[in-house]
DNA sequence: TGTACATCAGTGAACGCGCGTTCACTGATGTAC
DNA sequence: TGTACATCAGTGAACGCGCGTTCACTGATGTAC
């Protein structure tokens, strides 16, 4: 009789309805934009009513949200991952290719977070959420530079691993701001390979 | 009899209407996002009736397409005036600073300019024209970095002066990300400062 | 300069569609025996 | 394992608001004399 956790048995089909949802927005919002995205169009790309829909979430912004989250998480890992120590130093090269691999693979997915960062610029708790993000994604860089220090002389101008860090996110975003409107994705990561790999002060002369 | 150039007589009264819902457009579009706001709000706003804004434009788009060329174009004038020659050489923190001050001066056109940007990333015809407005801001930074080129050594990474205007450009874009998000215009013009400043290969040590 | 006229920019009421939201229902899913 | 039952996820019709769009009108503005 007593309401427990007021979990109320999270059973497998709501599981696979959430999914779905989950799915088609990502498809519907990279193509039309948050802004322009009606509910109806969510559920239809879902193959499900909208009653469903209001079964799982509460609003648009609420999707939109858990959709963030549910892309966005893995990639920090996938990012600390692509930086584990290959080897006592740092191989710029292929730890960059490794890294724009994972950060740039998908214009869909950049449109919509992009799309989600004008999103959060307006309301200061989702920039919470998104700064947190982005502070672990710096984190990672940030730590895998400190171990290779050492080694690896950093341009003076960058002020440490931490400001280096600060750089190369700087970097991915401005070649994102450039690749959403070029679509050339080859370039955009040669681009980068070339500024974080020589300008990363590895190559010896 | 002949329709001539169907211009038909722009009254100075039209013109202050159309101003009046430029204006209201820039202010109610920073505030909610192009995708949230209704034209009757943006009426609202110009203190019109929705039957002027008809009169002015077919579309919400249109006027926001209108809005953007309005504001962006003296931008790229005065990024360019911000880089006329002080003297022989190029004195590289207070170039960057003017320019900043000039790019980074106003979160709510960082806001707009961003949604114009998610905007322009679905419609080709769009990007194309905010691809040009950004290829003239890079030819002005290219421009004055390949005249100042003799004094002032570029790192290599960077590949000549076209490089390093891309990199420049790639840099502003990358602190609008974050600048968006933590709305700290100090930190951001301070880290540009140091980055362009001591990264430009001015300071002799 | 003043007056009479023509045009057309802007008004605001009216229409109707699209979509958000609700809710009584149905049948899928999980549980107890 | 099979059956009977309870729950609750998802359905889809219905409602109604908000807003885009239209249009007959009014009065501001510019023109001609």
């Amino acid at each position: 009789m007593a309401v427990e956790g007021a979990q109320p048995r999270v059973t497998s089909r709501r599981l696979r309805t959430r999914a779905r949802l989950l799915d088609a927005a990502f498809t519907v919002f990279a193509a039309k934009g948050f802004g322009r995205v009606t509910i109806e169009e969510v559920c239809e790309a879902a193959g499900c009513s909208r009653g469903a829909f209001y079964s799982n979430f509460a609003t648009l912004d609420e999707l939109f949200f858990a959709l963030y989250r549910q892309r966005a998480e893995p990639i920090a890992d996938q990012v600390a991952g692509a930086l584990a120590p290959d080897g006592p130093g740092l191989d710029v090269p292929a730890a960059v290719d490794r890294v724009t691999e994972v950060l740039l693979l998908d214009l869909d997915w950049l449109l919509v977070k992009t799309d989600f960062l004008v999103h959060a610029a307006r309301r200061p708790d989702v920039a919470q959420t998104l700064l947190e993000h982005r502070a672990r994604l710096r984190g990672a860089i940030a730590g895998r530079l400190a171990r290779a220090c050492d080694r690896t002389a950093l341009p003076a101008a960058l002020g440490g691993p931490d400001g280096a860090a600060r750089a190369v996110v700087a970097a991915y975003d401005g070649v994102t701001t450039q690749l959403l409107l070029d679509k050339d994705v080859e370039g955009a990561r040669a681009w980068l390979r070339q500024l974080l790999t020589d300008g990363g002060g590895t190559t010896a002369p």
